[in-house]
DNA sequence: CGGCTTTGACCGGCGC
DNA sequence: GCGCCGGTCAAAGCCG
């Protein structure tokens, strides 16, 4: 049973977000605005399947006393920010590899809650998946904390132009 | 066989 | 104190 904090921002993930930039004053606090896409460059390659995109902010940040099974020193400030999509697919394509390790009906909802885990051991995000009940065709998706590592889908796009410009690097720094 | 999902049990917070 | 509820655990099963 690993107990790790909140590791201290070492690679800016492509999809850190601070929610006190990303959204409005909750006021009302069910309509707070959003004002920037958290995806910026889902933009491009997924407006297709994600449809309209419908974002909404949920909560700011939120201690988390979730993990805090003995004693009561483990609470931790967690980033978190929810947007909507509206979108066939449960599960959105973000680039990161995700564990489900749970599924729980909640109240005042006829669709379950996923609950999701990033799959790199030392990255602690998490998100919740949900279909909202009064419109089905909408995905709210609750991310909780920021990778502390970058997209593997992202670096494996980006392979092959990092290699190409090692290469040409290299090239220009060979004596003539 | 490793990685992932499923699913019931379990736990802690919170309101009454 | 008790019960409800949301979040997590972990064993079992599934699948490529």
């Amino acid at each position: 049973m690993e107990e790790q904090q909140t590791p201290p921002p070492q690679v800016a993930p492509p999809f850190l977000v601070d929610s006190n930039d990303l959204f409005a004053p909750p006021n009302p606090p069910q309509t707070s605005q959003f004002i920037q896409n958290p995806f910026p460059e889902m933009d491009q390659n997924q407006r297709q399947v994600l449809g309209n995109f419908v974002p909404k902010i949920e909560e700011e940040c939120k201690v988390d006393s979730s993990r805090n099974k003995k004693g009561n020193s483990g609470r931790r400030k967690t980033q978190r920010f929810a947007f909507q999509t509206r979108s066939e697919e449960d599960i959105l394509d973000d680039g990161y590899r995700w564990r489900k390790y749970g599924q729980k009906s909640v109240k005042n909802s006829s669709f379950p809650r996923s609950y999701y885990r990033c799959t790199r051991h030392t990255c602690t995000v998490k998100k919740q998946v949900e279909r909202l009940s009064k419109d089905s065709s909408i995905v709210m998706t609750t991310y909780e904390g920021t990778h502390n590592h970058p997209s593997e889908k992202l670096m494996h796009s980006l392979t092959p132009l990092l290699k190409q410009i090692h290469f040409i690097t290299s090239a220009n720094n060979l004596p003539l």
